[in-house]
RNA sequence: GGAGAGGUUCCCGAGCGGCCAAAGGGAACAGACUGUAAAUCUGUCGUCAGACGACUUCGGAGGUUCGAAUCCUCCCCUCUCCA
């Protein structure tokens, strides 16, 4: 049947479907009317730097729109005054309309390198919360009880840590679950770890007299250090917003340990093909080249074979080959020649004069090849020289 | 409302009158090594100063003291138990 194939993309690389057989349903019931199935992925506007991790539910939310299906996204304006409990951030400052309006189209144009347009509804949470009065927002957490917020992990192990959790943080769930509600959605795209929220809007929808929603979690992305989930607060992210060769740089940090992982989640590739890189590492293989590969695969799929050839090559002259690259920030001075200390500072390559000296003291700085160890070196400007401080950093002088 | 515990440098977490710019861990950065911005080892890690040292920091505001992150007062915030 057809919808068993549909069902076999759905599940490629999805944690969890709950509950499936509604899903088969679903799926059968569209095809039969000609009626899309309206798929939810909520936002919070909050920021809009979007990293790879965000975009494994959202690659899912691309597939069911190849199948024909419609993709809310839901801006979650009121939400975002809360803050997802399940991440740990405690007080947000509530956020401006403008800040909304910017922080959303940004995101939204992230979110466009892989979604399709044609297929995609944008809905704002203020459409259906903003004129609620208090006696709905009542009925609304009448819905739940607290035995069912304190079963869920986030909320029962911060209370048991001794954590502070107020009480719009309860909200949360509520809102998010109405969400669904207010969409009539069919299925709910999220991190595994959103299994509650998801589900709340289950909830939702049957005291409503909904069909329920159908559940379809993805696994967490790691984040680059190998510890953490991906997220912006962690610093441990690619983000969709990086340039290729930073993007490869970052899939190169990440441990060896999670490049099958990042294959999984975070590239298009084939399993099949997959498979044969994770036999080739257990192999002994040398996983710099597996990691190359994926550092490739993960930016041709933002920016484009070209790019990724690019970066990778740029990749391989900056550190296998100790080249310079050939973009750098440039230093412009009055000057004939300065300490090399307040080169360093005065062009942002170092925040404070004590890094720059302890960088230098450390053998981090030198200039045109030459190291410099001295703290009150003195350095002549000369058009085109470049002075290299960490791995990483390199400044042209101009004159 | 009552009784306790606590708020420390980016994070976790010790310190409880001078030896504290503050242990330890993590993160970060650097060096060595490596065909990886992996792993490992070593080092650095408040600001200014070449160094001696100076200055700002331990929830906030005052106070005691030659001297306070450490003691006192008030305030703000968090947690636990009782109701």
């Amino acid at each position: 049947m057809r919808f068993e194939n549909e069902l076999k993309v759905i599940k490629k690389g999805v944690e969890e479907i709950i509950p499936v057989d509604e899903l088969l349903k679903k799926l059968e019931k569209s095809a039969k009317t000609g009626v899309p199935l309206r798929i939810k992925y909520g936002i919070d506007p909050t920021g809009y730097d979007v990293h790879i991790g965000h975009l494994v539910p959202i690659r899912k939310m691309r597939e069911f729109q190849d199948m024909g299906h419609i993709g809310v996204i839901i801006i979650g304006d009121f939400t975002a005054q809360i803050g997802d409990p399940t991440g740990r951030d405690d007080s947000r400052p509530p956020l401006t309309k403008e800040q909304i309006l910017e922080n959303s189209a940004k995101y939204m144009e992230q979110l466009f390198t892989v979604l399709d347009p044609a297929r995609t509804e944008i809905r704002y949470q203020t459409e259906w919360f903003g004129s609620m009065g208090m006696t709905d927002v009542i009925k609304l957490m009448g819905k739940f009880t607290l035995a069912q917020f304190l079963a869920h992990d986030t909320f029962r192990n911060r209370y048991e840590q001794g954590l502070a959790l107020g009480m719009h943080e309860i909200m949360y769930p509520i809102l998010q679950g109405y969400d669904s509600v207010a969409i009539h959605s069919d299925v709910e795209l999220g991190a595994t770890e959103q299994k509650f929220n998801i589900l709340a809007g289950r909830d939702m929808q049957r005291y409503f007299g909904q069909e329920q929603q159908v559940a379809v979690l993805s696994p967490i992305l790691m984040g680059t250090d190998g510890v953490n989930k991906m997220s912006k607060s962690m610093n441990n992210y690619i983000a969709v917003f990086d340039p290729p060769a930073e993007k490869f740089g970052k899939v190169m940090s990440i441990p060896d340990k999670l490049i099958v992982n990042y294959y999984n989640y975070a590239t298009t590739l084939h399993p099949d093909e997959i498979q044969k890189i994770k036999e080739e590492l257990e192999s002994g293989v040398n996983p710099m080249l597996s990691k190359k590969r994926l550092g490739w695969e993960i930016v041709k799929l933002y920016h484009g074979a070209e790019a990724a050839d690019e970066a990778r090559s740029a990749f391989e002259k900056q550190f296998s080959q100790k080249e310079i690259p050939d973009e750098m920030p440039e230093f412009n001075s009055p000057e004939q020649s300065l300490k090399l200390i307040r080169i360093l500072t005065e062009s942002g390559l170092c925040e404070t004069n004590g890094e720059a000296k302890r960088l230098i003291m450390q053998g981090a700085v030198s200039v045109d090849g030459t190291k410099f160890t001295a703290i009150d070196a003195e350095i002549e400007l000369v058009d085109g020289a470049v002075i290299k401080c960490g791995k990483r950093k390199y400044l042209r002088i101009r004159k």
